[in-house]
DNA sequence: TCTGGCCTTGACGTCAGGGTCAAGGTCTAC
DNA sequence: GTAGACCTTGACCCTGACGTCAAGGCCAGA
């Protein structure tokens, strides 16, 4: 099969199957008139990468699973080097989720602060003798 | 003051400051000589802007703040506009926060069943006769 | 033969947030 | 008067994962 009927099966670009070739992830056989050539294999390939991708692998992490692919494992995570993989994005998701959590909560309280701020800046506001709301003065958006 | 004073007082660099103000964010008034001369609001701007990035923020999502700022208000977060950033902020941590999660828990259960199938395998193979160890026909990397 | 669709390589652009030089102007201290 | 520290603008470089041309080759159908 040629770039074009690979791209659409895996849901993807030819550019991206010429980008992977340029990184050595998945290098293409050739016709005689140069085209490239894809089998079956290649398809899973692309598709081990896709799902990584997906994961929010980096490219240069599906390397270990679609080498071990092509060393004819059944699954791109039969190898070592796979499942440490694995491992490592996992003590990142952790460490990211858990970085991302402590901003939520400060970011949560900020703006609760501000909320509560600015109701007792318009209360303050009203009460007197319904001055007009304390506007934010924006510089206008120009044109 | 100059600035590479504001630069190391806000524990940043002149090369960000010049950034920032090429993007209308921090612009800066001049000198008879053409140096950049800030004062400690600008101090304050840049205090601002720094926080937020801590936090994950792009620089134009902190726009808001730093005209809030510049207004006259006391807090970058008196205003509606930064309120509204907060809030899509949080929603959007709120959602990298789920998805991250989910894709954790796929990443876990994905090598808990290649652990699995590995130590199978290895049981299988070292029980008939002690053969050796099915290993992983990574290519060598190359010099 | 022509048209249209696929393919090729190569090169440049994108996004954010700057890093790093280069060439030169300015200011202060000695 | 000169060294050295500071400043100026402009221009190119980096990361990741491609998108988007440009210019041309190959092939099938009418």
């Amino acid at each position: 099969m040629r770039i074009g009927e690979l791209a659409e099966r895996a849901g993807t670009t030819t550019r991206t199957l010429r980008y992977y070739e340029s990184l050595g992830l998945l290098p293409a056989r050739r016709t005689g008139n140069g085209y490239r050539s894809y089998d079956e294999d290649d398809l899973r390939l692309l598709q081990q990468i896709r799902v990584l991708q997906d994961f929010g692998f980096e490219l240069e992490e599906t390397r270990p699973f679609v080498e071990c692919l092509r060393s004819g494992h059944p699954a791109g995570d039969s190898c070592p080097a796979s499942l440490e993989v694995y491992r490592r994005k996992l003590a990142e998701l952790d460490e990211c989720i858990g970085r991302l959590s402590a901003i939520r909560e400060r970011v949560g309280t900020q703006l609760a602060q501000a909320e509560l701020a600015r109701a007792q800046l318009e209360a303050a506001a009203t009460a007197p003798e319904g001055a007009p709301e304390p506007r934010c003065e924006l510089t206008p958006p120009r044109p």
